[in-house]
Parts: C-alpha cells; structure tokens; sequence
RNA sequence: AGGCACGUAGCUCAGUGGGAGAGCGCUACCUUGACGCGGUAGAGGCCGACGGUUCGAAACCGUCCGUGCCUACCA
C-alpha cells in the first residue's frame, strides 16, 4: 500500500506530468529490434512541423496509442515512430510571414539566409507539437523521432528520384498545371479544392470579321480575353453552320481569331460558342493541341496582366476583369450578364484561387506505380478499414493522371537535377556532379526547385527505418503492421506510400490502413480557426484531464461517421474518471494494512465473487475483439458499462458489508476479489486511460507487482473463472432488487425506510438462492426482514404491494401506508404492458408458418417467453382480484 | 451531373434478420461511512416516408423525401 490518504476527487494535472516522464526516463517506449517477441509497428502521420495539436490529430494519435498501449500489454514488441514533416509551403509562408515583419522578403535576403532562418525557427518553435504529443500521452518511440529534412530522409529522397528518373517514371515537362499565385508555386492537382462561388456568366458578342453577323460566347472570366486565339463551337450545332473557318474580331483588342467546329463544346451551356484560351486553361489548352491554335500568355506569375494583354498589362486579373467589363459594355460588347454558380479552384495551403498555366515542371508518371498499389489491396496484402474506403481508394487510383512534384520555393528538398550550361544536358544524380556528362563543361546549374514534400512523405514508412542504409530495422518493422489515418489524406498521403513502398521495398508500406473519420463541432461543420468553432485539445486536457479527452475521442471514433464532439461530452467522461478514482479509494481504503494472501480467483465461493469474476471474463474477451476490429467506440463501452453499472452499482455495494464487517474471513475474501477486478480493469483501461490505471495501479501494491502498468500482461479469459450459473442467479436476485426499489419508488416509500418483503417459490433453487443470498437483497432493496416461503406454505400477505420476478412472487408489506387506489393503478399499468407483449408472443405461436419454418430455438424461445409471461398475468390478475376485495 | 454515406428517445449516437439500446438532458426522491463529478426510481421512440422480399425487417432490396461529404473539363 502507498502511503498518503486519496483526495476526494481525482487530480489528473500533477498525475499526468510523473508518470509520462517516468515512462519516458525508463525506456517502456523503446522498441528493440533484436526482441523475440512478435513485432507491432506503425509510423505517426507526421505533424506538420508549424502544426499545434488540433483535434485532429488528438483523436488520430490517441487512436495510435490505444493500438500501441494495448499490443505492448498484449505481448508484442512495439514500434512507433513519431517525427514531423518539414511542410514545403507551409513552413515557408510562416516564415515569410515573420520576415514581412521587418519588412523583408526572402529575395532580400536570399536563398542561403532564407533557409538559415527556416532552420532557425524549427530549432525553436518545431518541437511545440512533439511536446503536445507527449501531453497527450503518446507512447512513441521518440528515440527514433525523424524529421523529413534530416540528412537520411533526404538522401532516401534524392535517391528515389534517381532511381525513378533512371526508369523513365519520372520526367520534366512543359505542361499545363495549377499555379497558385500567392505562392507562387506549382500545385499537384490534388492540392487543389474547388469550392462553388457565385460569380456570374457573361455574354458577351465577337463580331464576324468578313461577313455581318457575330458569335456570342459566354465565359465566366472575361479578362481571359485577351489571350483568346479561337472561339469554338460544335460541329453539329445548326445555330452555327457555316460559321468554322471564319474569323471573329475580337473585342477590345480588334485582333482576328479563327472560329473552329469541336465535339468538345456543349451545344446547351451558355450560348454553344466558347472562347478558347489556350494559356489559361485546361481544356482550352486541349483544344489547343488538336487545332494547332496560338498561345498567348496574359496573366503572369502574380497574378498579373502580362505586356501581352496590351493596356491592361500590370493589372492584377481581378481588377483587369472589372477594367474589361467596363470597356465591353461601354463598346457595345456586352450583351448579358447572368448569376451563375461554378466551381474554383483554390490553393489548399493559402486558398487563394489558382492560375490554370502553362509551365516547365517535373512530373511523376503514376499509371504504372498506381496498378501495383492497386493490385497489392486487391490481392489483400493490405487491408483497409472499413472496407468502403477500398472502393475510393480504386477510384482515385485508377484515374490518376501524372503527379506534378516541383515546387517553386526554397524550403524543402533541391530538386537532384543540374543543367549544363554549354550544351544543355540534363544531369540526374544523388550527389552534385562537378562536370557534364555529356560535353565535360562545368559551368553547372542545379534546378532552383524544390519537391513536393508529399514526395518525401510517402518514403515516411522505409525512410524513417532507415532506407536505403540500415537492413536490420526494415527487417524486424517493415511492413508496418498499421496505419491509422483520417480519409482526407487517403490519396495524398496513404496512396503515394503505397506506390513507393512497393517500388522500393517490393513490399506494401502497411499491412493494415484504418481509416478513422473527421473531427466535427456539434453542428457537424468542420472545424476551423477562422470559423471559430475549433475544440482546443490542450484546453481540455487542461480542464477535464488527458484521460477524459483520450476516452471521449475512443467513445466517439464509431466506423464510417464523422464525429460530432462537444465540450460537454468531454466533460461527462471526466465525470467517469473520477468513477474510477473514488471505486479505487474505497478499495485502497479498506486495503490499507491488508497482509494477503489474495485469495487465487479461481478457488472463491461466495455469488457476487463469481459473478464479477465470470463478468471479468466476458468483458476481456470483448475488449480484446472490440480493439483488434479497431471498434474504439464499443472498447470504450464496454469498459464505461462494466466498470460503473457492474462492479460499482453492483458489486462494491454487495461487498460494502462484508469490507466493513466483523468476519475477518468475508473481509480477506472481499478485498482480495475486488482488488483482483480492479487491477485486471485498470489493464483493459490503460490503453485509453493510461494516465488515471497507472496512478491507481501503483498504489494499489502489493495487489499489483512490477515497475509499471504497462509492464503487465493484458488479461485473457480464464476458462475457470467463467462460470454461467453465477451469472443466472445474479440476474434473478438483482431482478428481485430492482422489483423492490420499483415498488417502493412507485409507492413513495421514503428511503430511510426499511420495509418487509415476503417472497414466495415454488422452486427450491429459488428459495435456496434468496436465502444464501437473503442479506445483499436486505442491503440493497433496504428491508427489515425478509420471509422467503414455498408456495402453498404462508398466505399471501394482503396489505402488499406485490409483483412477479422470474416466477416468483414477492410482496412488499406496506401496513398502514398501503394506497389501494396507486396499488391497483400500479398492478393495472404493468399488466396492460405485459398483455400486449403477451398478445404478441400468443399471436407468433398461433401462426402455423412462423411454427414450419422458424428455426427451433426460436420457437422454443417463443414458447418460453410466453409461457412466463401467462404466469405473470395470471399472477397480477389474481393479486388485483385480492385488491378488490379488500 | 455522378458517386458514397447518413436519417433510431429532447440532444449526440450504438445497434447488419427473431424480446427497441447507451450517454447526456429531463422528472421525483435521497446528508445510506468511495464518489452530489454521487445514489435510487421514472417519463420519453408508428427506428424519415411508401412499397417489396421473409414465418418474421430498425436492419435486406426498390422508390421518394431530407441532410452531409467526395469526385467531374459544361466555359
């Protein structure tokens, strides 16, 4: 026994910050690869290394570290590798941001200063969200803590992208792609979210050049314009016969475009007419390439209008729009302008709305990748969980088109291409060549570009193990046995790793993926800061404690829905932490000065003994099904329902007497179960709990041996200690229990009270039971005495309020408190209940199909429920008949 | 437009073919020596609508209505 009384209430805040630290400073996160035991290994999505622990990640680690807590207890040698991701543009945009503040830019200060400073800022602010972690109680090995930018993540890259470039699977090319302007930077297409705006639709008139007439088209971005080089129309459009191979003049501007026949343009949006803009646009850029058009590029890098777009030139392309629409209308161009909704793409790091462009980038080819990493799910060598993600995951991957992975920023990994200045050659390398393979010049430039750092994410599984140098790691951990993830980065993350998994290890990344869902407010909007509805996990953990947070978030983590969590959820769980702490001081109370032995389980007598210990039994098993099924939701259930409904409500209260008691036999026999319990729910527990089980489980020595919880062994069923009978006649005398309390509730009997009970069977296994068991139904249904009688034996009392538990009849005498009136009102409501479940029972067993074809033991479990329940009636029926005598 | 979910008690949600459940909230009562962050009891539901399959449907199928999400080149 520990020392010290226990507070009333469970003070989490000192609790947490000892026994993270002492887990941490003994090494019980530490995997070893050497270990003989079976190895259990995941890899943490890496935060972002700007990142704040939001709730996202509370509930995406928690959900890890309930994985890991329980496999370590289970007998496995766990590893879990945390790190963070150097997030290219992110980190980029803070750190600008901070040299706006002196009025800087990175141009100022350049490449070299720039990148210091980055360094800089992650010495001193990247460690807030591994700290956050460890708050959290993430049980990670951080002795294998890794960052994407450290020299060996960034050799695996470089060495990828050789290896890649060597195969032809990746290229440089001058392609249309996503140019966000505020970043200015490339985008992969994935980067991109389209939201729906309100913009408008304008309609607007391209005079014929040669004959009368004009074309009108309508277009969503007018200032485009002015890099027009066609105007399209279908080739089966009878509106517009004749028209291709004509020429319009194009407004404002006045230069002479061609008008061209597509199967491409619908013939029912807008006017059936669409302005081609090759530079600026997708399919524009496909028209483009089939009708050999001209490209004339009008808006540049910024965002700006280009020397090309005339008198415009300098105008940002919003104002330029405004400009334009006001020169059409004032030239008689503008024939109508109409509301239209459409999607926008924006950038996902600034939401700023992205440049469809044309540019030279570096792309890899992912048809080939993406058909192993299709097939490896296919063939089940990796599973993802829930199943249905398997269906998205098909989809994405089958019309994948290539990935554009060069970025036009400095903080991230260089591109590994040089260009020789002499001749023009392309030198791939994973080192810096000092002279062109080609033509032996030297005046070497390397690509200013840097990777997409989704590039070196999907390394994340194998680079963090220390590919390509160390063999034993990858051995004993790869694949990863788990990966545990929300589906918004299914493809940007989980796919990718896939793909470069099996390229470069010949083997899945992971054998399983859960797929968890999305943290919502309780309006199920998604959180955001600049919506203000954002769930502060270190506000909650500082309010209701980490382990409050930790079980909320297993509670909610139901398969296939999102997560609607409020602060007051947060809060209830609080309140059965503290359940927990005060079960575990009555216990340590009366544990205080105990000598042992504890009674080994297996040999107690005694009802409740057997029941809580058989109930100990079926709940583990459930615990262990419900966690390897990833149902963190039923896990957290069971344990909320055993904990507090069972042995609390139940089985503390049933032993009260004999902890208190005189009978130091009853007393030794009472602590030793209960302790047992306790100790073997505190390791169902650790794994979402761990905070509160270790607390308890330290101070509940010498019930408990070793340095930590988490040393223990996570309880498998004991075949001997399931014991069915005990359950079955637990049920009968806490039905017997709740009859009594319902009674006296329903009477007004008030609960200082003690009342007399007569119970009357016509089963000795009945009498036998109730009277072994004759002072917890005294206890707890609070009676002066109690009569257990055979039927036939003792007359049935008369002033009694009486009603019928598993065919027995039991009465509670209320002399001189007996209402007759509320008694027949009582026996009245619950008979018109039990005949219409009658009725229904009856009419099932009178339908000749329901007897042929049903199965047998639902028939007989038919019969059986009506047949108690005639008894019942017939039971009531003749009470009320004694009522109305009286 | 297409796809995927979801619609069960006031709220949030479990429940994948045989007795409608939980937590919170609500009502009444309770200084019972772990806990009022507690205890005991109670009220509250044609399981979105309609149709079908079945002896039997909250569950399976279809249609509709409502909500949410994702994808798409109708400018």
């Amino acid at each position: 026994m520990s020392e010290g009384a226990l507070a009333k209430g469970y003070e989490f805040a000192e609790v947490e910050s000892h026994w993270y630290s002492f887990w941490e400073e003994n090494g019980f996160f530490r995997a070893d690869q050497t270990s003989s035991k079976p190895p259990f290994s995941m890899v943490i999505p890496p935060p972002n290394v700007t990142g704040q622990l939001h709730i996202g990640h509370a509930l995406n680690d928690t959900l890890q570290d309930i994985l890991c807590r329980y496999k370590r207890l289970k007998g496995f040698e766990v590893l879990w590798v945390p790190g963070t991701d150097h997030a290219g543009i992110a980190t980029q945009n803070v750190v600008e941001r901070q040299l706006a503040l002196d009025g800087l830019t990175r141009h100022q200060i350049g490449r070299e200063a720039f990148q210091e400073r980055v360094w800089e800022w992650r010495a001193k602010y990247g460690g807030i969200i591994i700290n956050q972690l460890k708050r959290l109680g993430a049980s990670c090995d951080w002795s294998r803590e890794r960052f994407t930018m450290d020299e060996g993540l960034s050799s695996a890259v470089r060495q990828v992208f050789v290896s890649l470039y060597n195969s032809g699977l990746l290229y440089r090319g001058k392609r249309m792609i996503n140019w966000c302007p505020r970043c200015m930077t490339a985008l992969a297409n994935i980067e991109v979210e389209n939201e729906e705006l309100n913009g408008a639709l304008y309609h607007i008139r391209y005079p014929l050049a040669n004959r009368k007439g004009s074309l009108i088209v309508a277009t969503t971005r007018p200032e485009t314009l002015l890099g027009d080089t066609a105007v399209a129309v279908n080739p089966k459009d009878n509106r517009y016969k004749g028209f291709a191979g004509e020429k319009v003049v194009l407004p404002i501007v006045g230069r002479l475009i061609p008008v061209i026949a597509d199967p491409y343009v619908d013939r029912e949006f807008g006017t059936g007419a669409l302005k081609v803009t090759p530079a600026h646009d997708f399919n524009d850029f496909d028209l483009h390439s089939r009708h050999n058009l001209e490209v004339i590029q009008v808006i540049d890098e910024r965002g700006a209008m280009t020397e090309q777009a005339g008198s415009y030139a300098g105008l940002d392309r919003f104002a330029c729009r405004k400009q334009i629409l006001n020169d059409l209308e004032k030239g008689g161009w503008l024939v109508k302008t109409e509301p239209h909704t459409h999607r926008v793409g924006h950038c996902y790091r600034c939401m700023n709305i992205v440049e469809p462009s044309l540019s030279l980038q570096w792309f890899v080819a992912v048809k080939p990748l993406a058909q192993t990493a299709i097939e490896a799910v296919k063939q089940g060598k990796t599973k993802i969980v829930p199943a249905k993600w398997e269906k998205d995951y098909f989809n994405w991957m089958e019309n994948l088109e290539d990935w554009c992975v060069s970025r036009q920023i400095w903080w991230g990994h260089r591109i590994p291409a040089w260009y020789c200045g002499q001749c023009g050659e392309v030198i791939v390398s994973t080192q810096a060549p000092d002279k062109c393979s080609k033509c032996s010049g030297t005046s070497l430039e390397q690509d200013p570009d840097v990777l997409d750092t989704w590039f070196s994410s999907s390394l994340w599984p194998f680079s963090t193990l220390g590919w390509p140098e160390e063999t034993a790691k990858l051995d004993k951990f790869y694949p990863t046995s788990t990966l545990v993830t929300a589906f918004d980065i299914l493809f940007f993350w989980v796919a990718r790793m896939m793909m470069m998994g099996l390229r470069f290890m010949g083997d899945v990344p992971f054998r399983e993926v859960y797929v968890h869902a999305l943290v919502r407010d309780a309006e199920g909007q998604k959180m955001s800061k600049s919506k203000g509805n954002v769930i502060d996990p270190l506000l909650m953990m500082e309010k209701y404690g980490t382990d409050a947070l930790r079980f909320a978030l297993s509670a909610f983590a139901a398969q296939g829905r999102d997560i609607k969590l409020s602060e007051e959820r947060i809060e209830g769980y609080k309140h059965f932490v503290n359940k927990i702490w005060n079960a575990a001081r009555l216990l340590l109370m009366n544990l205080e000065g105990f000598e042992g032995p504890a009674e080994a389980p297996e040999k107690v007598s005694g009802l409740a003994h057997r029941w809580i210990l058989s109930r100990l039994q079926v709940v583990a098993a459930q615990t262990s099904e419900s966690l390897d099924n990833y149902h963190f939701n039923q896990y957290a259930q069971l344990l909320y329902q055993f904990l507090w409904h069972e042995y609390c409500d139940w089985y503390l209260e049933i032993v009260k007497p004999d902890l208190y008691g005189e009978d130091p036999e009853a007393s030794r026999l009472a602590r030793s179960v209960a302790a047992f319990v306790m100790r073997n729910v505190l390791v169902l527990l650790h794994p979402v709990m761990p905070f509160i089980t270790e607390e308890i489980w330290q101070r509940m020595k010498p019930f408990t041996a070793g340095a930590s919880i988490m040393q223990e062994s996570f309880p498998t069923p004991n075949d001997a200690l399931l014991d069915p009978q005990a359950e079955e006649q637990m049920q009968t005398v806490m039905a017997a229990i709740v009859a009594i309390r319902n009674i006296r509730g329903e009477m007004n009997v008030p609960p200082a009270l003690k009342v007399e009970v007569v119970c009357i069977s016509d089963q000795d296994s009945q009498l036998e039971l109730l009277e072994r068991e004759r002072r917890t139904v005294c206890d707890l249904a609070r009676l002066s005495r109690l009569t257990v009688s055979r039927a036939g034996e003792t007359p049935k009392p008369k002033q009694a309020a009486g009603t019928v538990v598993a065919n027995m009849e039991v009465f509670v005498i209320l002399k001189d408190i007996l209402d007759f009136e509320s008694e027949s009102n009582r026996l009245r409501k619950e008979l018109a209940k039990l005949e219409k479940e009658f009725s229904m029972t009856s009419r099932k067993l009178s339908n000749d199909d329901f007897l042929r074809k049903a199965p047998a033991e639902v028939i007989e479990k038919e019969r059986e429920k009506n047949g108690r329940l005639g008894e019942k009636i017939e039971k009531l029926n003749r009470r009320l008949e004694v009522m109305k005598e009286l």
